[in-house]
DNA sequence: TAGTTCGTTCAGTAGGTACTGAACGAACTG
DNA sequence: CAGTTCGTTCAGTACCTACTGAACGAACTA
């Protein structure tokens, strides 16, 4: 077994222990090793995998941004690659994320003051901590793509 | 069902969401909305599980840095409290784990250099990419430590 | 000593996902 | 038209983990 087919295992296993599918973390070490478009069909093979999960799971890595579905003129294939900048687009879905619990905690304020005050006072910390969280996050993506746009731009 | 109710259920819901226990969110969420500390037993009842998943839960919070246990002399139980600033912990522990995964992939980038040049890049950037994520929760936090202690300090 | 009250551990279970295989529609070819 | 090759959907399964209940050790009391 290859230290690239080892890579690939470790990337499923970091994604299993994040939460998400092994076979996700697969397909993003693969497409990281690969670095090129493979069609769905050639991850189905290269990973062992079912074309149904690859259809799955290679749509929600491409939801999230890690990588991109691609198409040919004359093609009937889904091919899927790296994005460009994988972290920029995690964080930025990551950042959505924190707006949208920091919302949904938010409504809660109001409803539990009428209850206890100070327990308001503490939900109201916590959708400030997920609102500054998402700020947080989306300054760090923008500025990521900024160093990483001049960085190619001087190559 | 109050309001407070409705909110313990959706930090259950969001924990779930983000691939954890929701007994465990539901523990935070009605830490948050009690204020004090809690006794294992109580939050046993409170919620209705059993003292195995919030003894199991309650660590695995407190490990994290949401949550803390505290003690009294001259009583056997633990007591289980909001820390004073949960994210900062909560953000100090994802730091670790951006530290690990970013070692864990430097690893792989010689040997597969061996195999794979370019994708040895490729890589390497993904490594860089976990260090520099680490680097700014580190940072981030420490921000938020400062401001909080200042903010508390004046009061 | 025996009995109580803690928290933890662990085997077992229930519930929920990840994954598969089959069926399907769409787009194409001959 | 029938046949092929795509991707997707969906029912079924296989697996995994969250959770429980019981058993246990520790620390205490009487």
């Amino acid at each position: 077994m290859s230290s690239s087919d080892r890579f690939i295992e470790i990337m499923g296993l970091m994604f299993q222990d994040g939460g998400d599918p092994r076979i996700a973390g697969r397909i993003f070490g693969l497409l990281i090793i690969e670095g090129r478009e493979l069609s769905l069909q050639q991850i189905s093979e290269r990973l062992g995998v079912s074309r149904a999960s690859v259809s799955t799971n290679a749509r929600q890595l491409a939801k999230r941004g890690a990588i991109r579905l691609t198409a040919h003129a004359g093609d009937r294939q889904d091919f899927y690659e790296l994005n460009n900048f994988p972290s920029v687009d995690v964080l930025g879905e990551m950042a959505e994320r924190m707006t949208r619990q920091a919302q949904a905690v938010r409504e809660f304020i109001e409803p539990i003051r009428q209850e206890n005050e100070p327990a308001a006072e503490r939900v109201e910390d916590l959708s400030r901590a997920f609102g500054h969280a998402a700020e947080v996050l989306g300054d760090w993506a923008t500025k990521l793509r900024n160093d990483q746009t001049n960085q190619r731009g001087h190559e």
